[in-house]
DNA sequence: AAAAAAAGAATGAACGTTCATTTTTTAAGT
DNA sequence: ACTTAAAAAATGAACGTTCATTCTTTTTTT
């Protein structure tokens, strides 16, 4: 137990440094022994928890993944309405963007580069289902727009994405009005006109 | 003028080759000799046109960045209204993105990871302004929302990026209807509701 | 004392960049 | 036009460094 807990904190120890010099420089910019160096450990020791440098960082991305999902989904059920539902998973994802700052730009980093295998990004994209399927019930019940899901994606969440990156750039500050202004241009983009 | 017109070819093919390699492989997983073989070109060469490989990168955004923006704005004057001057620069943007995908791809990479200097960044968004002069006068004019131009962006015209990207992933297909939907959704996003 | 975990040093490959040399271009003199 | 020599452009090989990964040894745990 005491080993098993000691190895799971030296694992965690290199998935956040893995995250902070990622962010900081791009995946082939962080050398293995920097992040040995920031999680305290020996460069050999990473090849105990890790396979290699690549598996190094799918595994991070799919962990992070799941904590962004999880996040985002904690506080939904499947029988709020479709309005509702919608605004709560999406103010839920915003707030993890902004709260786990350093956590969504390791996601969005991997998301728009081809650092990440084509497996594991799958693997990632399969924990929003939730979400789909709430889309789907509200494009049946003629609430959402009947268009592609990668279309109201595109519209609904993705602008959070850039909106974070400009952010973290300094360009300018996501504050709550932002937010609820942001909440507004999402909801007015999916939904339908009556 | 032989001799500058085959200096400009060779700086053409190296810029190219730079595209499609980092496009694929991402900025770091392309070395400086496979730039030079695709151009056709000794890895020596290169250091006769660009300083390094930041500088080689830089301009290749710089330069794609300026061919983006001259495409989108070429058929816009500032007397149209509002509306029909958004929906003309809107069309160009998806066109271009459509078209001239590997362009697209590259300022999308570059756009989203740290590999472009801050000064080259501020160089390419420059060119903007037609756009940012538009949304101003449809604020004014109560068609457009009062809200930061980075949520404008963020809503009307990111978005496509993800489009483009997922389809180059061949996750799901662009087409004529897509477009349409997609310049109704990002309308809807930013324009003020009667 | 055996086994597991961790460490630091070592290894070999790959890379960006430069150097010494060759090839091509330019242009002046005949 | 032709020759030729200086200048410019281009090259392939080489250099020094960095990096991912492995090997051998040491430390810690059982």
């Amino acid at each position: 137990m005491a080993k098993l807990q000691k190895s799971i904190d030296k694992r965690n120890a290199l998935i956040k440094a893995t995250i902070e010099l990622v962010n900081n420089n791009g995946f082939h910019a962080t050398p293995m022994s920097k992040i040995a160096k920031m999680a305290n450990v020996s460069p050999a020791t990473i090849y105990l928890y890790f396979e290699n440098k690549q598996d190094l960082v799918n595994q991070t991305y799919i962990e992070v993944k799941g904590e962004y999902t999880s996040y985002a989904f904690k506080t939904y059920h499947e029988n709020m309405n479709v309005e509702a539902g919608f605004e709560l998973i999406w103010k839920r994802i915003a707030d993890f963007k902004l709260k786990e700052c350093e956590n969504a730009m390791f996601l969005a980093q991997c998301d728009n580069t081809p650092v990440i295998d084509e497996v594991s990004r799958l693997e990632g994209i399969k924990h929003l289902q939730p979400l789909l399927d709430l889309w789907a019930r509200g494009k049946k019940e003629g609430i959402i727009k009947p268009i592609s899901d990668y279309l109201l994606y595109a519209y609904s969440i993705n602008p959070l994405s850039f909106l974070m990156i400009s952010q973290s750039r300094g360009a300018f500050t996501l504050d709550k009005t932002h937010i609820e202004e942001a909440y507004i241009a999402a909801w007015s983009s999916i939904k339908v006109n009556k």
